[in-house]
Formats: structure tokens, sequence, C-alpha cells
DNA sequence: GTTGTGACGGGTC
DNA sequence: CGACCCGCCACAA
């Protein structure tokens, strides 16, 4: 765990998001001590351990989706709210209740 | 809710 | 190495 590069830092942590939770971008950036959001983003966009790394558990800090697979729109958020919804979280209007489901890593 | 600006790491040139 | 552009964002106006 010394040398792991900024994106390997970020799918060790997506991976603690326990199911049925989400935890946000801003969230991960502050564990990891850094303040460029949308690196975060960025590294899961590559996600090659999709298997291992649940990257739809991260959404934006005001509740939105955010984006998914580089897109922010379309069916690949849908896929996104899928999944979710397979964990239980509800999707309203393309928001999640940060107060219900919010996992800030206690 | 929308729009603009800020911030910063990664990748590319 | 150094400078540049881009991005699944955040925050203020």
């Amino acid at each position: 765990m010394t040398h792991m590069t900024f994106s390997e830092q970020v799918y060790v942590l997506c991976r603690k998001i326990p199911r049925g939770r989400v935890t946000t971008y801003k969230i991960l950036a502050e564990k990891l001590g850094i303040k460029g959001y949308q690196a975060i983003g960025q590294a899961l966009r590559c996600n090659p351990y999709a298997s291992d790394v649940p990257c739809h558990r991260v959404i934006a800090s005001n509740g939105s989706i955010g984006g998914f697979k580089g897109k922010r729109e379309g069916k690949e958020i849908d896929e996104k709210v899928r999944l979710l919804k397979g964990e239980s979280v509800l999707v309203i209007q393309g928001e999640v209740d940060l107060h219900q489901y919010l996992y800030s890593f206690s």
C-alpha cells in the first residue's frame, strides 16, 4: 500500500463502499488528501476492475448520479441507476437521498 | 435550477 | 523533464 498510484488508491477506497450505500467524489478526494475532485472520476473512467470496484456507488456530492463510464447522460447513466436500484438504493429523479444512503467511511 | 469559475491529477505532446 | 489540455467534480454567483 505504499506506492500506489492515485488511481489505485481510488479503487481501494471504492471497494470499501458497502453494498446498498453510496459515497461522493468529494469524500473520496478528502480521504486521499487531494482536491482534484474530477481526478476521482477520471480514475474511475478507466476502471479496469469493474468486477471488484463498484464505481456506480460513487455519486456527486449534491446527490445527483454524476457520470458513468465517461458519460454524463444517456444509457450509461441509466445502467448506473439500475445497478443502484439492484442494491436497494432508491434513485428519485436522478438523485439519491444522501441522508439515507451516504457512506462516509465512518 | 442554471451558468461560470476554480482546482488539481493524469495523460499527452 | 516542462507545458498543455481534459475530466464520472465542487462551489459560488
